[in-house]
This record gives structure tokens, C-alpha cells and sequence, in this order.
RNA sequence: GCCGCGUUCGUCUAGAGGCCUAGGACACGGCCCUCUCAAGGCUGAGAUCAUCGGUUCGAAUCCGAUACGCGGUACCA
């Protein structure tokens, strides 16, 4: 193992964000291409808005996309793992006081009386004034005699850090190359510590990045403003500083930072639609990143072999549905049968509870499908749209449908019910996709009729829809009773329709 | 407002000064296959490389300015 440390530090106050997945999967790819160690980190400090339900979704979306960590919370059996734990923030409260009162008394930091109301005034006259919104450090040199008054005020401090004024503050990004910001526009001095003694999010994001000896700081660009803050703090604590990486944003059609408001973020949402994780992996990689070759489906394993940090994109990528869909499309061809079997399942029994079929397929009646249906899967959850009608009992057909666009309803009747007769002659006995096919395109022969009008009026009439797999496999898989029952009960709707309404 | 980052087909991208009359993929059109839908094969259209100026024998690639977009600017993360 390298002496490579990154870090993925999701906050638990909402579901398993797709950017913080893509987040988690490049710092894993980083990790594991150089044999460094990936941690997992819960920065869970906003009291009020992190719930246990959001930990567990994000955990559980982590595991569900195969990115692994070395060190964290909920590795097998264990709570937690590693050495430079604990890796929850609330349970590392002690290290922010402490690591402030070492500010505190270096005087890298002070205690700030202001008011949030004062704050606020202050910061609207700098507004109305066209000036830059900052902190004054009105508190930066109090004596020992304001302090006092202010305590006995009853007013109850925050800490901030000393930001120098007039520095540039530079760093070599690995995705975005040299970057300079001057600290006079971070805004002044720095609240590292609420009035009620929390720690701020920039101040965590330090200490505990030097306590886990973070090397590489692989996140999005929309930190890409903050890191001169954190990089001062390193320093006051004396830490070294680690190396940054800023991944360019997934952004909404309208190329804005990708919100919940504007596009469907949660993971879970699209493991739901029968997205397969390999698929979802493989998409989030070539977001922003690529191989530099024409490659394009690519396994956790190729991808990690070929993964470089600083080839990744500086420009924001729009996320494109239709593109993952095809990506899990080719990946969902790829699977074994036992495996699509499988993972099939649990949207068969959505299905059946959502009451769109009334009993679930066996493994071995799914498995004699699969030749038929695997290639016609775009999401797993397509596949009570693609197969369901073989799994209920009446079927609901809409006999507008079943007429073929150059044939009235009288041919129809006809020929579904030669079609019938010929199905049943054929029998139980050569119930097969061959044996099936050939009387029926003789009969279409003999009439002089076109194969795919008698063809689509079978299939409407057994299937209920107008497009699904092959129809002769399709019969097969029917068996030959639903078959001739289906055919009969079509054909008996039909007839009722031509006569009452001519 | 200020600061920062970005800008190659609709979208994801290749491109690291001559290999670029800019390549691939998704989506879109056509053809083939075909009982429908897919899948697959072939094929077409689609990018004045944001704009302007500079460096150079030569620039999508280097430099500068401009425009536009995005991000940051909290006692949020």
C-alpha cells in the first residue's frame, strides 16, 4: 500500500446524491489505481437536518454501486474500521474543541461577540455600498476589559479564525492546474465554531482531514473557492497540505449545478428503475472522465486499471439519461442467465404487488425467456412491460387494436379464427416456435394475405399489445390452452363489435 | 458586486503545435435484417473547435482580451 490517502465525506442529510456517488467512485478509482486507502467519512455535524435513514440510504447506495472502503463506518460485520477513527464527526466533537482551543491560544483565532443581527445590518450597508461582503473583525483586537462587558451582556461567542489579509494563496489542482486566490476575497475572518461550541463545516473538513493524514482532496468544484480556507488552516494547525483535485460538476439539461428540483438526483431512484450498478458505475466514470481511447462499457476493474486523476474533464458534464440507458442496456445483454434471473426477480414482485400480474414466473419459466428478452431490456423494471401479460389471468385488450391497419374487422374475424383452428390442429404436442410458425405461413399464402397483418392480429389478441417479443415465442411461453382461450375470447369480442356496429 | 473556474457536433467526449478537409459514442434520419418491438450491421446529417487579437512557417491545441455560462462568497454541507 501507498502512503495515498482520499476520502469521500458524504453529509447524511439526504439521500445518496448522484454527484456524491460519482464523488465516492473517482476517489475509489484513485485509490485503487494506486493502491492507496479510501476512507469513509460521515460528516454528520448539521444536527438538524441529518437523519439515520439518510446514513443508511447513503451507505447501503455505496455498497449497492460495489464502492468499497478501507476504512469507516459499517465495513461487514464491524461498526466501524481503521485506525484514524472515529469517522463519524458527531463522535469527534472533543478534537474540534480541543484543536480550536489551540488556535485560541496561539492566537490564530479569537472569540467574536457579534451578534447575527449586527452582522447582518453590516453586511447589508457593505452591500448597499457596493463593497465586498466581509467580516470586519470588529472583535479581531478586543481587551481583556470588552471581552468582559460583552460577556456579562450574556452574549455568547463564536470563534473565528485569523484570515491574513493581502495573501495569495496558491495551489497546483490536479484536474484544473495552477490556481491563485487572494485571501482578501474569502470573505474575513472565519467562523470555525457556532455560539453554541459546533464546529463549521470548512473547520471539520481540516482537522479531521489532517487527523486522517488525507493526501488527496478529490472533490467537486464547487469547493474549488473554499480551499484557500481550508489550506490556511492546515497550516495553522500545522498540517501538511494535501494535494487538491476539483471534479467538474453533473449538471441539469440547463447546465446549472444538478439539483433535486431539476433532475432526478437520488440513486436510489434509478436502482429502482432497474438500473444495474455496473452500468451505473460505467456511465458515472466517462462522466467527466475518459479513457483516452474508444472504449466506452467498461467493468469496475478496467476502469480502476485505467483511471488517471488528471485527465479527468475541467468542464461540467450534463447528465444524459438516454446514454445510461444504453450503456445498461449493453450490460444488461452481457449478464448470465442465472445472474439477469436473479436480479429480474424483485421487479417481478413489484409488479405483482402493484397488481399488473396475478402470480409470479418460476426461475425456469423466466430462463426459456430469456433468448427473447434479454436484448429488449433497456431498465430491468421494462420487463412487465415487455412480458407481463403472460402472468395474468384475464387479459384487458383493447379491441381497437387487434384490427390490422389494412384490414376491417370482418377479415380479422376470418383470419383469426382459420389461425385458430390451425393452432389447435397443431397441438400441444409440437408446441413449438417452428412448428407454430409454418401452417400459418401457408395459410397467409393461401389467402393471399400479408404475413405481418394476420401476425399482428394474433398478437394483439393473445398479447394485448402491439409490440412484444417474437410471437411464436411468445404462444410458447403462453402454452397452448391461454393460447386458443385468448384466441377464442378475441375473436368472440370482434365478432360482437362487427354486428352491432357495422 | 467581488473572486474563481469553464467554453470542441443537441448530449458525453477524443484531441497535449503539423497525423484534424476535427475522430468515437448516445440521440436523430435512411438502408439491410424482419411477424411487431428490440438487438445487430451498413450509412447519413450534425462542430466557422465561444468571439476577437497575438505568438508561430503552421493553432482546436500556446498567450491576452471580450462575451457568455457556472460555481463560491453563511453561526449550510
Amino acid at each position: 500500500m501507498t502512503d495515498i490517502r482520499v476520502r469521500i465525506a458524504p453529509s447524511p442529510t439526504g439521500p445518496l446524491h448522484l454527484g456524491t456517488a460519482r464523488t465516492a467512485l473517482f476517489n475509489f478509482l484513485f485509490a485503487r489505481h494506486t493502491g492507496g486507502t479510501f476512507i469513509f467519512r460521515l460528516e454528520d455535524t448539521d444536527q438538524a437536518r441529518s437523519t439515520e435513514a439518510y446514513e443508511l440510504d447513503i451507505l447501503n447506495g455505496m455498497h449497492w454501486l460495489g464502492i468499497r472502503w478501507d476504512e469507516g463506518p459499517a465495513v461487514g460485520d464491524e461498526p466501524e474500521r481503521g485506525d484514524h477513527g472515529p469517522y463519524r464527526q458527531m463522535a469527534r466533537m472533543a478534537s474540534y474543541t480541543e484543536a480550536a482551543n489551540r488556535l485560541l491560544a496561539e492566537d490564530k483565532a479569537y472569540r467574536c461577540y457579534c451578534s447575527p443581527e449586527e452582522l447582518e445590518a453590516e453586511r447589508k450597508l457593505q452591500e448597499a455600498a457596493h463593497q465586498n461582503v466581509r467580516y470586519n473583525g470588529r472583535c479581531a483586537k478586543l481587551t481583556g476589559a470588552e471581552r468582559a462587558a460583552f460577556e456579562a451582556e450574556g452574549r455568547k461567542p463564536v470563534v473565528r479564525f485569523r484570515i491574513p489579509a493581502s495573501r495569495a494563496i496558491a495551489f497546483d489542482d490536479i484536474v484544473r492546474g495552477h490556481v491563485e486566490i487572494d485571501t482578501n476575497a474569502l470573505g474575513g475572518d472565519l467562523v470555525i465554531l457556532r455560539s453554541d461550541g459546533t464546529p463549521l463545516y470548512h473547520f471539520t473538513v481540516a482537522v479531521d482531514d489532517a487527523a486522517m493524514k488525507i493526501s488527496h482532496v478529490i472533490r467537486g468544484e464547487d469547493h474549488l473557492s473554499n480551499t484557500p480556507k481550508h489550506i490556511l488552516l492546515f497550516e495553522a494547525l500545522g498540517a501538511p497540505i494535501p494535494q487538491f483535485g476539483h471534479l467538474p460538476l453533473i449538471l441539469n439539461p440547463d447546465r446549472t449545478k444538478m439539483s433535486k428540483r431539476k433532475s432526478q438526483t437520488a440513486v436510489d431512484a434509478y436502482k429502482a428503475e432497474g438500473f444495474i450498478p455496473e452500468a451505473f458505475v460505467n456511465y458515472l466514470a466517462l462522466l467527466g472522465w475518459s479513457t483516452g481511447t474508444e472504449e466506452e462499457i467498461l467493468s469496475q476493474a478496467e476502469l480502476i486499471e485505467r483511471f488517471d486523476l488528471s485527465k479527468v474533464n475541467r468542464a461540467g458534464a450534463v447528465f444524459d439519461r438516454e446514454r445510461l440507458e444504453w450503456i445498461n442496456g449493453q450490460w444488461i445483454r452481457r449478464l448470465s442467465a442465472d445472474d439477469l434471473i436473479a436480479r429480474l426477480r424483485p421487479f417481478f414482485e413489484v409488479e405483482l404487488a402493484a397488481g399488473r400480474i396475478d402470480w409470479l414466473p418460476t426461475d425456469d419459466e423466466i430462463r426459456v425467456l430469456l433468448p427473447v428478452v434479454q436484448e429488449r431490456l433497456p431498465r430491468l423494471s421494462a420487463v412487465g412491460e415487455l412480458i407481463g401479460f403472460l402472468f395474468v389471468r384475464d387479459l384487458e385488450m383493447d379491441p381497437a387494436l387487434i384490427v390490422p391497419k389494412r384490414w376491417d374487422a370482418a377479415t380479422t374475424v376470418v383470419g383469426l379464427t382459420a389461425a385458430r383452428q390451425l393452432i389447435a390442429e397443431t397441438g400441444k404436442a409440437a408446441w413449438d416456435a417452428h412448428q407454430l410458425e409454418a401452417p400459418l405461413r401457408r395459410l397467409v399464402e393461401d389467402r393471399g394475405w400479408k404475413a405481418g397483418d394476420l401476425f399482428m392480429a394474433i398478437r394483439v389478441a393473445v398479447t394485448g399489445r402491439t409490440a412484444t417479443p417474437p410471437l411464436f415465442d411468445t404462444m410458447v411461453a403462453l402454452g397452448y390452452e391461454r393460447t386458443l382461450a385468448r384466441l377464442d375470447r378475441a375473436i368472440e369480442k370482434l365478432g360482437a363489435q362487427a354486428t352491432t356496429a357495422p
